[in-house]
DNA sequence: GGACTGGAAGTAAAT
DNA sequence: AGATTTACTTCCAGT
């Protein structure tokens, strides 16, 4: 198992290992080794899930907390910062976790570990799994390059890494590797943003930690090279690495793990558990640092090359800003690389915002793109298409919108004086939760054309950029200053824990997060996330794209023309019609015929097809996509097929569109729960949905008219995640007054997953507004284990549920109930129908009757919520599908048969 | 000269 | 198992 460092042997690791460096520690922080410690085996299979930590508990952990698997409270200053800092529902949310939804096997511990970099790049989550798995005993402290479990050596970084370049895997901890960056400060409860004011820096643009080839990697290592980085060893995983046969055969992966919370099983839950646990838990100590400085170094490292300035600010709140200009270019090639642990750099330095990263919701979480108060919108969409850069390439610019100029976010309604921060970073465009991208990082761009003043930081290994949102520009940022890194697909399957595959997982989406403070010391955040983009350079001059439809309903007959518009069409593009169940099966695929005369290379003339069952009475969506030959195709558009009946029916069925942008068809299967398809709006606003225009009362009280849906629900699905309520964030225990219920829920929310709420009260208790007056204030939704979670309930959703929990979403559509829990679906057979088939004649084979929901008047239909949601949005073949329903299940299937 | 871009060669992985 | 195809990564050259 591990072993834990304390101070002396910390430093004589440290020395050892970097030999070279004059190293000098000022430790300041108090910790009590010998008591912090996993109590339990961490592979005992008798771990049940109320040892699961949930990232909740980690960041907000019960330090009474009996339990041999979690913290063994160690330092008295420790646990009176928790207290302090841990209050109201993240306490008691821990205590949801604690109790039920904590992995396997999971434990919490204070104590101080230093683990390999690239534990720690993997969103320091699977340093904990390890532990629990134990996977591999190791040493605790790494040195990349002095270890062979290192996949890479990070000495050796890309000259054209910037920060965002190989050497993020480390910046987490290591000072040097931001020196402008602030990984995350602990600061004091009331330290929230905006501090644009404080910030204590260089011209961002002439920091050298921040500038494209100037980082301190890069000089730490002139001409120097991983050998997986040199031409004609590229990525020789010497072990490790992740094929597609893995991926068909996730047992063939040690430590089966993902590294991004992945809502489709337990397991996942697990991981996802282990991942904030320890992620969290080091922004919870770095958060302690505020309050409680004596966890937190005031002084890192010093070494020979350099000192790193430390600016208290605040008057020692624990927060400190770091000089930009420091030199660090000084750094010599053969000068030995270590990391620092995260929990030592995060108070380092101050950024925009500097509300504690532990206060904020981790990146991987759902979070609504706007209030009843507030919007987050991206005012200017990016590009469909950016080539992202290597580390071994010059950056390639900054992330373009269509017209030429860049991305834009407005952050709307609000009305505060002070600018706040709104952070970017790169998340994934898959089916699945939306989360920080795994093969992806966010680039910092600076020069003469960036506009935009930028600022870094990492957080729980996500490389973010923090850039100014200020009243006087009208909360409107111009996103001219964000590129996107690439990271070697081979680097990042090796970590551990790793399951996503980079291989043609090349779609990435800007998201943009803001934290707003609110009265009494808490804060709202939102999110908003881009139109997906394609990265890969392959894609974006070969495969055909649609921007634009003429229609995007019908009546199931068909038969009119829709004209596409986009890109790389061809003579040779077809366009096919499909339909796929919740569970990702394909049951319905029709070519559409093309106009070929007609068309041409931005422009496709297309015959609807009939749908496959033209006596449907409610409107079913379906996917469509140009393809131009065997894996050129486009990401799949979506088309409403409107029944006879109600063909002139009121929006938003028969809303006619203006665009469809490409829709996940995670997303388009899946908003409405199972419904076959209906018109899908998510939450990023990319979707044109005349739906997405809400009523400002699109909140809890809104819900009156919402479905009820059994609470044998599909926990483990994404689209519980896919968006939440607005999370408000309180560090203070106290609810957010004002906001109804605590908390409102996001309009722009995916249909589906907007309003979600898990009544987990009494049978009695209605699920309207919840004040904290009610009850102990908070819903929350976990994206970790899928849960929502009220303070003061203790039952998590993926928990086998009793009967009275119900779980409503108003997503205006129709729902149903299911008072018992649903199956996945299996629809082997793709009923394939040719082209010209008259219509009525097309072979249908009609879905199991659970397999969709029906639209409302269809009679009470039996709610299935599929467990695995594993669809693929725009892999290329069904294969990955499985591979990823295998990957995230873990196991064979639950539920299936 | 450096940043940005587009193209493509070479290699690994998938088929 | 070997051949072919595809995707990934790196390198080069032009702007």
């Amino acid at each position: 198992m591990s072993s834990y460092y304390n101070e002396t042997d910390l430093e004589e690791e440290l020395s050892r290992v970097c030999p070279d460096e004059d190293l000098e520690f000022d430790y300041l922080f108090e910790y009590d080794p010998p008591c912090s410690e996993f109590a339990g085996d961490q592979d005992d299979p008798s771990l049940g899930p109320d040892k699961v930590l949930s990232p909740e508990s980690e960041q907000a952990f019960p330090l009474e907390e009996a339990s041999p698997y979690t913290i063994k409270s160690c330092s008295p200053s420790y646990r009176q910062h928790t207290s302090e800092v841990l209050s109201g529902y993240e306490n008691q949310e821990a205590r949801n976790y604690l109790d039920n939804t904590r992995p396997a096997g999971l434990a919490l511990s204070p104590r101080i570990e230093i683990t390999p970099s690239r534990e720690h790049y993997n969103h320091g989550r699977d340093s904990l799994q390890n532990h629990h798995l134990n996977i591999s005993p190791r040493p605790t402290l790494t040195v990349p390059g002095h270890d062979s479990l290192a996949y890479r050596e990070p000495q050796c970084l890309s000259p054209a890494s910037s920060n965002s370049s190989a050497s993020w895997h480390s910046e987490s901890y290591s000072p040097w590797a931001s020196p402008c960056v602030s990984p995350s400060s602990g600061q004091n409860a009331g330290d929230l943003c905006p501090r644009l004011q404080s910030i204590h820096t260089g011209s961002p643009r002439t920091s050298p930690g921040t500038s494209p080839r100037t980082s301190l990697t890069e000089d730490g290592c002139p001409g120097q090279r991983s050998p997986s980085s040199r031409p004609g060893s590229r990525s020789t995983s010497p072990q490790g690495k992740r094929t597609y046969d893995m991926y068909r055969n996730p047992g063939l992966i040690p430590g089966h793990r993902s590294r991004s919370p992945s809502p489709h099983s337990g397991h996942e839950d697990h991981n996802i558990g282990a991942h904030y646990t320890h992620s969290s838990l080091s922004d919870g100590m770095n958060g302690f640092g505020g309050a409680q400085p004596g966890l937190v170094p005031t002084k890192i490292v010093k070494t020979s090359n350099q000192v790193y300035t430390l600016y208290p600010e605040n008057h020692g709140d624990g927060n400190y800003l770091v000089s930009c200009d420091q030199d660090i270019k000084t750094k010599s090639a053969a000068e030995p690389y270590f990391v620092i642990p995260q929990i030592w750099s995060k108070p380092l330095v101050s950024s925009i915002c500097s509300i504690p990263v532990a206060s904020l919701p981790p990146l991987e979480w759902p979070i609504p793109s706007h209030t009843d108060q507030y919007d987050l919108h991206i005012e200017v969409q990016p590009k469909p298409h950016h080539r992202a850069h290597y580390e071994t390439e010059g950056s390639r610019g900054a992330v373009k919108a269509p017209t030429g100029g860049h991305p834009v976010v407005q952050l709307r309604g609000y009305r505060g004086k002070d600018p706040l921060g709104l952070q970017i970073f790169i998340g994934t465009a898959d089916e699945r939760i939306l989360k920080p991208h795994a093969f992806y990082q966010v680039h910092r761009i600076t020069g003469k054309t960036v506009t935009t003043t930028s600022y870094e930081k990492i957080i729980n290994g996500t490389k973010v950029l923090e850039i100014p949102l200020e009243p006087k520009n009208n909360m409107k940022a111009i996103i001219d200053c964000a590129g996107i890194l690439k990271l070697r697909n081979a680097d990042i399957e090796l970590r551990k824990g790793e399951t996503d595959v980079g291989r043609k997982n090349t779609r990435v989406r800007l998201v943009f997060r803001v934290h707003i403070p609110q009265p009494g010391g808490q804060h709202v955040s939102l999110q908003v996330a881009s139109h997906p983009i394609e990265c890969s350079q392959r894609s974006a001059h070969e495969l055909p794209m649609v921007e634009k439809q003429d229609m995007d309903s019908c009546s199931v007959l068909g038969g009119q023309q829709m004209i596409l518009t986009g890109q790389n069409f061809s003579s040779d593009s077809k366009v096919i019609f499909m339909e796929k169940t919740q569970d990702g099966q394909q049951i319905w695929e029709m070519e559409a015929t093309v106009d070929k005369d007609k068309s041409q290379p931005s422009m496709l003339f297309v015959e609807l097809p009939s749908y496959r069952d033209t006596s449907l009475c409610h409107p079913v969506k379906v996917n469509f996509y140009v393809i131009n030959g065997k894996r050129k195709r486009s990401q799949p558009q979506h088309f409403t097929y409107m029944p006879l009946a109600c063909k002139n029916a009121a929006p938003p069925f028969c809303a006619p569109s203006i665009k469809t942008e490409p829709l996940d068809e995670y997303e388009a299967e899946h908003l409405g729960f199972g419904m076959p398809q209906i018109l899908g709006s998510p939450s990023h606003s990319y979707y044109h949905n005349p739906r997405n225009v809400l009523h400002p009362d699109n909140g809890l009280l809104g819900m009156a008219s919402c479905q009820r849906l059994s609470s044998s629900l599909p926990t483990q699905d994404a689209r519980f995640q896919q968006q939440s309520p607005a999370i408000v964030y309180s560090r203070g225990g106290k609810s957010l007054s004002g906001s109804p219920g605590v908390w409102q829920t996001g309009g722009m929310m995916p249909d589906a997953h907007r309003s979600v709420l898990v009544h987990t009260g009494s049978p009695a208790q209605s699920v309207g507004p919840i004040s904290a007056g009610q009850h102990p204030s908070i819903i929350q939704f976990s994206p970790t284990n899928h849960h929502l979670l009220r303070t003061g309930d203790t039952q998590p959703l993926a928990a086998p549920q009793p009967d009275n929990q119900q779980v409503i979403y108003c997503d205006g559509y129709s729902t149903a109930t299911s008072p018992t829990h649903t199956h996945q679906q299996h629809y082997p057979t793709v009923i394939q129908q040719q082209p010209y088939v008259q219509k009525g004649q097309q072979k249908v084979r009609p879905p199991p009757e659970t397999g969709q929901m029906e639209a409302p008047g269809d009679g009470p239909r039996r709610v299935t919520v599929k467990e695995e949601n594993l669809d693929q949005a725009y892999l290329d073949d069904g294969e990955l599908n499985e591979i990823i329903r295998k990957d995230l299940t873990g196991v064979p299937a639950r539920g299936q048969t």
